[in-house]
DNA sequence: TGGCTGTACTG
DNA sequence: CAGTACA
DNA sequence: GCCA
């Protein structure tokens, strides 16, 4: 394209072909929105894997029957057999004596709970489409104009181009949170106009004034003395990271975040000490939330409730001066708090696992010796046994997880081994093996034991972030999330190829039947656990047999059309039936596709709509609308089945909610779509007054992990989010549950809830997690 | 050893 | 209240 | 399951 027109800046150009070479050759300008697409079919695709995996399965047809493992596993060698897994045969009855899948897990730590090979598909790949338009909800909307609005700053003339800027997926996003200020400050020129799009499309703001930047980009070329000025203007320029142009394309190339302190990145630039920078301080929950810098964030949080404590990742991992400190000079720190800037996402880390988190170098990483450790890790692991072993790994490792937290030289040491492996694209992942017999794993403990669950994803993410493969406990237990057991699966893993428990557990035949159940609508681990210790083995048992709850037996009949999944065309057919039948009722009702579908999904798992209408308080105005509308598309033949209403229920002002099944009917079928096919259908419809609009769609908008992470970020700043609103002052009486409701903050504006929080605006579709 | 999101509906 | 479901 |  027209790199050649940049021959001047021949360095320059070098770096950036680099870069555009390395990212497949979206240009940085022209084919700017063409890349962008590429980039985000990708992003899903990749994303769509670790995101959850409640997702039945890779196909239709998978989905329907599930099949066998695809996944080649050598056989068990049945002398081994006596591993842990075999408790397991007593489990269905052990548990059902147990109320909770917790109870379970918890009481048999070394019980491997059973295991479904079908459900366990490795790498459900729900097709997520991008292209689509997000759907745009009339109301929402005017408050969320940008796409990107991660230039917090005002809009001059030049940043008009800036709102078409879309972001890469968060996980690319290795400048979130961070404030770049240029120097020159603007795009006049092509090759920084290029870098400041590639560094705002990872997350970096653009912002107008040295005051709000947290780093300095300065033009090759220059050195302290063209930027002394600059840099005298603003007397609260200290703790900034000054750079040249060179440090954000490395960057992006090595798609990390280097350590800006390198003599190359500084050269000529560095001149002395930078004066300790008083941020301004505000606390997220007060109106003016908006920049909060982390140290606030720090201050806050050490006075808010019981265990307000930061979140690992947060408190020790870069956070030495975390008291009251000034933020101190040293750029590594400065730039450790950009990192952890934005919460949300240390959150989302937190709660399903990928933390943020520097590659360590693996020391000893000998791949030759890899037999030979794995010989002896081997016997160590397979029984368990030395304790004091154990101990001792887990000694080493905490030091080293400190090391890397409070030291700068590891910080840099990080960042020099990641440098050393550009390799091609982390795409396919030296760990993909292990993450997919992890994946399994997952799909083993679904609906049985959440928090396993979630460690095992959280594991998973920790090594997807890997640039080499893991192959001992040893380096598994340094990363983030991965204690003992994890890193003797890994070792296992990489060691034989295979995880004994996975293979058990597969071969049970319960844990078919089990994950068979369980994906009936209305029948939870309980339910599930208590039919198969009855005997019950096919779903026709179940049907003739056994006792049904009026919502399982929907499951049960219909078993088939509701596991398949819903794609993205008929969600919008669907919706538009129910607009219409609106329309007649009371045309000022508005209807926002929300679940997946909003995320920009290709296909969902069920239809999720918002109702609401202008000028509404409470649900409740809503609810004499809804009865209407449920009786005349009931009338109509849509909708098919009422699982969930409110029946009784008005109690709390709340009743919102109104799950069930439809249809859609032939004459909204597209012709070009095939042979019409009714197929039962999910649908979910919430009811949602105007003043909660704004937490509504994030609560309906997901994903699931999305809404425990910023759920989890609210409580531990004394807050409280719900699908209703964010509540401040809440009080958590200890056990009890006493809360007082907290006073509502805000409900209606989904942006706003997010500053509240202190979180930067994501869009539906950077909230796969 | 306890926490890991917060709520709504069913029976 | 426990169980299940929703994101 | 992991972590504090």
């Amino acid at each position: 394209m027209e790199e050649r027109k940049l021959a001047e800046k021949i360095a320059y150009f070098k770096r950036l072909s680099a870069i555009q070479a390395e990212e497949n050759g979206d240009d940085a300008y022209d084919a700017e929105e063409q890349a962008h697409r590429e980039r985000c079919k990708t992003f899903h695709n990749a994303t769509s894997t670790s995101s959850r995996a409640k997702s039945p399965a890779p196909s239709v047809t998978g989905l329907r029957k599930p099949g066998t493992v695809s996944q080649p596993l050598p056989c068990p060698d049945s002398s081994q057999g006596s591993d842990d897994l075999e408790i397991i045969k007593v489990t269905p009855r052990n548990r059902s004596s147990r109320p909770g899948a917790a109870g379970i897990a918890d009481k048999t730590p070394n019980v491997e709970e059973e295991i479904i090979p079908e459900s366990a598909h490795p790498d459900p790949k729900p097709a997520h489409s991008f292209l689509h338009p997000l759907l745009r909800p009339r109301m929402t909307r005017q408050t969320s104009g940008l796409t990107s609005d991660n230039s917090p700053s005002t809009s001059t003339a030049k940043r008009k181009k800036q709102a078409r800027l879309k972001l890469l997926p968060e996980n690319q996003q290795i400048f979130r949170g961070l404030r770049f200020y240029y120097i020159p400050n603007d795009d006049a020129n092509r090759v920084r106009a290029a870098q400041i799009t590639k560094a705002r499309e990872r997350g970096a703001s653009w912002v107008r004034t040295l005051k709000e930047a947290t780093h300095v980009i300065v033009d090759e070329g220059l050195t302290y003395q063209d930027i002394k000025s600059d840099l005298m203007s603003d007397s609260s320029s200290p703790g900034k990271v000054i750079v040249n142009a060179n440090y954000p394309i490395d960057c992006v190339i090595h798609r990390i975040l280097l350590n800006p302190n390198q003599e190359k990145y500084v050269r000529n630039l560095r001149v002395a000490e930078t004066p300790p920078s008083p941020n301004p301080s505000s606390l997220p929950a007060s109106a003016q939330a908006s920049s909060n810098s982390l140290e606030i964030k720090r201050k806050q949080r050490k006075r808010s409730r019981k265990d307000q404590e930061l979140p690992p990742e947060t408190q020790s991992d870069y956070g030495e001066p975390l008291q009251n400190n000034t933020p101190s000079i040293a750029p590594v720190t400065t730039i450790a708090a950009a990192l952890v800037e934005d919460e949300l996402s240390q959150y989302i880390g937190l709660v399903q696992g990928n933390s943020l988190y520097l590659e360590m170098p693996l020391e000893e990483e000998e791949d030759s010796a890899q037999s030979e450790a794995t010989k002896d890790d081997e016997a160590e692991s397979g029984s368990e046994s030395s304790k004091d072993e154990s101990s001792r790994k887990k000694k080493r490792r905490t030091r080293e997880k400190i090391q890397l937290s409070q030291e700068d030289t590891t910080w840099q040491d990080s960042f020099a081994c990641m440098k050393g492996g550009t390799r091609g694209a982390a795409v396919d992942n030296p760990n993909a093996a292990t993450i997919e017999l992890l994946q399994l794993m997952v799909g083993m403990y679904e609906h049985r034991d959440d928090w396993r669950c979630k460690s095992y994803r959280r594991a998973i993410t920790a090594l997807r972030q890997q640039t080499r493969k893991i192959t001992t406990a040893k380096e598994a237990m340094k990363l983030p999330g991965i204690g003992k057991s994890l890193a003797a699966k890994i070792e296992e893993i990489a060691a034989d190829g295979r995880l004994r428990k996975l293979e058990h557990a597969q071969q049970r035949p319960e844990n078919k039947i089990l994950n068979l159940f369980l994906k009936v609508y209305g029948v939870g681990i309980g339910q599930a656990n208590k039919w198969v210790s009855q005997g019950y083995r096919t779903l026709e048992d179940l049907r003739e047999k056994a006792k049904l709850s009026t919502n399982q037996r929907i499951g049960i009949e219909h078993f088939d059309d509701l596991n398949e999944r819903i794609p993205r065309w008929e969600v919008e057919a669907l919706a538009a039936v129910v607009r219409e039948a609106a329309g007649d009722i009371d045309a000022s009702v508005e209807f926002i596709i929300g679940g997946s579908y909003r995320r920009g999904s290709d296909s969902s798992g069920d239809i999720d709509l918002i109702i609401t209408k202008k000028r509404t308080r409470s649900s409740q105005n809503l609810l004499p609308f809804l009865e209407k509308l449920i009786k005349r598309l009931t009338d109509d033949g849509f909708l098919t089945a009422a699982l969930a209403s409110f029946s009784g229920n008005t109690k709390k002002g709340h009743g919102s909610k109104w799950h069930g099944c439809c249809v859609l009917p032939e004459t909204a079928f597209p012709k070009d779509k095939g042979k019409y096919r009714p197929i039962w259908r999910r649908i979910d419809l919430l009811l949602v007054p105007e003043t909660e609009l704004g937490a509504a769609l994030i609560y309906f908008t997901g994903n699931d992990i999305f809404n425990r992470s910023i759920r989890l970020l609210a409580s531990k700043k004394g807050l409280r989010l719900n699908q209703r609103g964010l509540f401040k002052d809440v009080l958590r009486g200890k056990r009890g549950v006493t809360y007082t409701e907290g006073d509502p903050l805000e409900g209606r504006d989904e942006k706003r809830i997010f500053e509240l929080l202190g979180v930067k605006w994501r869009e539906p579709h950077e909230r796969w997690c």
